[in-house]
DNA sequence: AAAAGAGACGCAAGCGCTTGCGGCGGACGC
DNA sequence: GCGTCCGCCGCAAGCGCTTGCGTCTCTTTT
């Protein structure tokens, strides 16, 4: 009997138990199929990515992998590679009826995709963008951005480059535009002339990051720092600079975004984010979606960033030479607490950027550092 | 009509194209439960890992879902996380009536998780491990890591180190075993005896890599190599002998394994695999399985590595110093070719130890490197 | 031109579950 | 002790597809 499988009610206690224990005896369990064919419900959710490989997107699935699992849903992994399979692919039939929830992740939708998401008629929520009208987390890009980018503006960088993602990927990426918007707008609020020859493109890639780097150094007036916006790209930055025998950060300072699990390693200056965590919120609020027939709630997280301060960036000018695979200085950030003051002019004489530095850096922990996960 | 819009025969070409148009116009797709329930298949396939994140899963993963998605199917990942998770999973409903096919990565079964496996009574692929009776792909570990270690032999290297896996993961993982092996038996091959004391455990993290290289260096009689188990813990033992100063590779060579993207970065000498190819041939292995509904024939491949020699490692005693992420030298190897045979030593004057290196090398080359894939 | 054959088409019987509903039995109240 | 009410249980009608089979029509053969 159905009835005593599942925890509705209606049924005795000890037929639940005499049921239960047959069917556990007969290694009988409930054929899917035929249990969605009578209620509609698939108990599957679909997650949609640009890429499966790189850091963030493995890190991500295995966050919601984890919750979605928890909540005893199956997961289904789609991978829209290129623009080839993502044309069509949200009109097509490979959602229709087929899940009870998706999650898009990082992908900027164009309006036929909206419409045909919405005529799915099941939840969906994104992770990376956010959509009106749909559940969402992401990390505030441009103030990520302008976080990093301040940080290089007080240790007296006026040259700063940009290391941005490709200048117009037509796949995802609400992400390269809005960091490099908090790019110039710090500048801007610095009151630095804004210098399009200042920024370059790499893809996302080391390889990208590489060439990017190498295209700035061909450039007339060479930066004093490099901002990058993803730590792939960072250390591409770093190979680079090191291939022409510029010294980090004596002679140029790198800031990367994300927190990779090498930045640690290459002792890089990063803006670091929770990945895994966004995958366990997104995941979680889409499983509560699922879950509650009436409408659910609509709710846009932003997920905390923060700044930590490494060997890659220090005051413009400074002899401090950088030495890759950390030479015998431990990482000098505390795990799971801003330490954006310790920078790697900890200790020294102070100076007038110097103080600036601490300032500002304090002030960017205070403000975005220690926030919970909210609206 | 179901009949016009599969391929079924029996139904004339004009029908054909009346129903299709319906169909499309009336934005009309079979109900995939229902189709499920009449037919019995699923349409969709599980991968089971034990990993999510780590570079050699997500890119395998990265492959799987290629040619799952271009036949069609869809695919569920199933992560075990722990034992824990992994407990009881098999002989749970997880899998029961649910999918048309399994694909396990680098799980090591017991002997009632295959019984349960077989229960399931659908094709079943492995990779990274074979058991009898099933269908796989992995490269060979055993002959892998002895030419890793014959590398170094051949360079004159005598005291050679072992960064290994876990001693007794529970979870995953002839791996280790497998590689341990390979290396002991070079080393026996060779006539040196072995000596526990060079064996050490990280645990496939860059961080176990440092403590392990760390413990190595608090031996008596230190290494003049190191031959780790996978390039993440190669990454960790670079920073670690950076740290305490010893010079890659003229105080120490390196070895890795995998070739991970970072890998041609930091220049590491490694065993090089095409983890996304494996990824796709055991997904055609499986989806030929699925489709065919006579029993599947069962197929063991055998991926190809390759030695890819890069900066690390170094005839003994050579003054020739490591500087990580290169200076100016490009990475030496050719992709697409066994280029084992063209060291860190090329073109300078030979030696005995050099000659026997590259005597050697051209034979591994000729043994494992352009073999196509096959049993 | 009529009969035989072949190919299309449509009908209906499931696939195995969920769920509304009627019936039956036990418990409680008077 | 009997009547009423409540709560469990089991029956059966779908859910929307697939597929075997009977019928019908069109083509081919004698």
């Amino acid at each position: 009997m159905s009835r005593s499988l599942r925890d509705v009610g209606g049924v005795s206690a000890k037929t639940t138990k005499r049921v239960r224990e047959a069917a556990e005896q007969l290694g009988y369990s409930a054929s899917p199929a035929a249990s969605r064919l009578a209620t509609g419900r698939t108990g599957t959710l679909a997650i949609v990515m640009p890429n499966l490989t790189r850091w963030f997107f493995a890190e991500l699935l295995g966050g919601v992998e984890q919750v979605v699992r928890e909540a005893g849903l199956d997961l289904l992994v789609h991978h829209l590679g290129d623009t080839e399979t993502r044309r069509g692919y949200f009109s097509s039939g490979l959602l229709r009826k087929r899940v009870d929830g998706v999650l898009l992740v990082t992908l900027a939708l164009t309006e036929p995709e909206i419409d045909a998401l919405m005529a799915l008629d099941v939840p969906v929520c994104m992770v990376g963008t956010d959509v009106e009208g749909f559940s969402s987390i992401r990390i505030d890009d441009v103030q990520s951005a302008s976080t990093a980018v301040r940080h290089l503006l007080n240790l007296g960088h006026r040259r700063i480059g940009l290391i941005s993602g490709a200048p117009d990927e037509p796949m995802h990426f609400t992400v390269p535009v809005h960091r490099r918007f908090g790019y110039r707008a710090a500048l801007e609020t610095a009151g630095i002339p804004a210098d399009r020859e200042l920024e370059v493109h790499g893809d996302f890639t080391i390889r990208g990051g590489d060439e990017a780097t190498t295209q700035l150094l061909g450039r007339d007036d060479l930066p004093t720092a490099i901002f990058a916006e993803s730590d792939e790209m960072a250390f591409g930055a770093l190979r680079a600079l090191r291939r022409v025998g510029l010294r980090v950060p004596a002679d140029i300072s790198v800031v990367g975004f994300d927190d990779h699990p090498m930045a640690e390693y290459f002792e890089l200056t990063t803006m670091s984010q929770d990945v895994r965590e966004q995958g366990r919120q997104v995941a979680q609020q889409l499983v509560a979606a699922v879950s509650r027939p009436d409408g659910a709630p609509v709710t846009r997280l932003h997920a905390p960033t923060r700044l930590v301060v490494r060997g890659t960036t220090a005051v413009l000018g400074a002899e401090r030479r950088w030495a890759p695979p950390l030479p015998e200085a431990g990482n000098r950030s505390v795990p799971g607490q801003g330490t954006e003051h310790q920078g790697p002019f900890e200790g020294r004489g102070g100076s007038g950027s110097r103080a600036r530095g601490r300032q500002s850096a304090r002030n960017q922990k205070e403000r975005r550092g220690q926030q919970p996960l909210a609206t």
